[in-house]
DNA sequence: AACGTCGTACCGCTATGCGGTACAGTAATT
DNA sequence: AATTACTGTACCGCATAGCGGTACGACGTT
């Protein structure tokens, strides 16, 4: 009993466990460890091997993940990312932001990014980048901390006070050592989102960077929220609050867009598959 | 008995089928069908609907389905996109061949993209387009048929017999009734391609869009195809064979690259979240 | 040769997910 | 206002599907 493997564990009749478990042993996968044993995903999952062993196996036929020729480890395969392909789709709304964002981007000599929040961090979803320059330091999917960022406060301030409160356990069952300083900060985030409108990082997530956040719904109860930042050598601190104004704007601006028609056809044209 | 949900249903002691058809459930949502409700699912899927109220209970409390506020529906949530993510990061390589697609792209007028299959579709993994062209064709993550395409020719010429011989019974159970036409037009894809290095497609997936195709294996195993095409009006039929060429010289030099330190050191700092 | 780890196999037990069927709401019908 | 067709939820007995211990042969490393 006591199933500690998932945190919803308690006497739910309608949770399927097996369903629950083989998604953690996907999500396990993480950039830095794309090859794993069977052991790894153990460890990583904390299920008994002989669990995992049936849970990847099923994957495996499922065709989500396949075995490594010449390691004999296991990958997913790229065909997860047909799961998310559908919600993507259903953004056609962020096709409409890119223009803005672009626009904001050349401006401020920075990136703007938008993302959405998974646990405790923030997935990019979209991003442009000021066209002078050629490297793209963070690509679409990928995270960064919620506690730290502009984008990150930005989105917790404007969600909804639930949320909020999810959130905060969420941190505190991560990492109670820090819970309290990090309360201490998104509170303040909100404060300051709650007066201007958007939030201000100078140096908090990497030193030398510096960006604003404001957050925008997305589609009908998706929030997400959008960044504009930088390396301190393009976006100084004194020019934050211009570009935190132009920010809130560019959010408002999307939010409130009749985007209908804007946009061609949809070109989805494949076979139906299974 | 004789589970019809799951193709593989024998008597497959390892095989987790709660895992299975909840990923179906995931699965069935489409970019016409974003919102669903359980009838719905219960009927893409082909599932009691009992059953189909627990899985999608799991994934909600998981995360991966929301309930829309206003409609009552179930949507994906933005969230399965970070499955995803860690196989984005895994190609990294695809990052080295982006350059090399904008000079085709340039080159030809038209656009170039690389895919992986998926069923009997390929998915688009990236994509250049010339600088002239403003509308965005073929997003990243959107489909293609394979059977009609010059990407899903290459692939299939491309890929070992068994893989072949997956697909066609594929085809098959998919479509008996154009199952006959589709293998021929595969086989003689295999044939060009074994004989050019590339396959052509004229008006075969729509009127006036002419393409060429070669495959690359991606990472170990994993295998990819790229394009390159337009509508006739830019890309004529008389300039297949010399983008034919180009193109899979350019498969050949992504495929041999030395590539390792070409990249930025990877900027994954999030929070590691469960 | 001794160890570690790989993945696979076995197997008894019971908790677990199954899928009928019935029901209370709401929305769009007539 | 009565009807119909939906929504999603709840209940429940049954059988089996999935569990997780433990054991094993095969590599590969130290």
């Amino acid at each position: 009993m006591s199933d500690s493997s998932t945190p919803e564990a308690g006497k739910d009749r309608a949770f399927v466990n097996g369903l629950a478990r083989g998604l953690k042993v996907l999500a396990s996968f993480s950039p830095d460890q794309i090859r794993m044993s069977l052991g790894d995903l153990a460890q990583a999952t904390g299920l008994p091997k002989s669990t995992v062993a049936r849970l990847v196996h099923t994957l495996v036929k499922l065709g989500y993940i396949y075995v490594c020729r010449e390691t004999g480890r296991y990958s997913l395969h790229p065909r997860v990312l047909s799961l998310g392909y559908p919600v993507m789709a259903s953004m056609d709304k962020r096709l409409v932001a890119l223009p803005m964002m672009q626009e904001l981007a050349d401006y401020s000599r920075g990136t703007v990014s938008l993302g959405i929040r998974d646990g405790l961090s923030m997935i990019l979803i979209e991003r442009s980048r000021d066209r002078t320059v050629r490297a793209l330091p963070l690509d679409v999917g990928s995270r960064i901390p919620m506690e730290s960022t502009s984008m990150g406060h930005a989105y917790f301030a404007a969600t909804n006070p639930e949320e909020q409160t999810d959130i905060l356990k969420e941190f505190k069952a991560h990492d109670p050592a820090r819970f309290a300083e990090v309360e201490r900060t998104l509170r303040a985030a909100q404060k300051e989102y709650d007066e201007k409108g958007f939030c201000t990082s100078v140096g908090t997530w990497e030193d030398d960077v510096n960006a604003v956040g404001a957050a925008v719904e997305l589609s009908n109860d998706v929030l997400a929220a959008f960044n504009c930042g930088g390396p301190a050598t393009r976006i100084t601190e004194e020019s934050l609050p211009d570009l935190g104004v132009r920010l809130a704007d560019l959010a408002r601006h999307f939010q409130t867009a009749d985007w209908v028609g804007q946009l061609p056809p949809r070109p989805y044209r494949g076979v139906q598959t299974t």
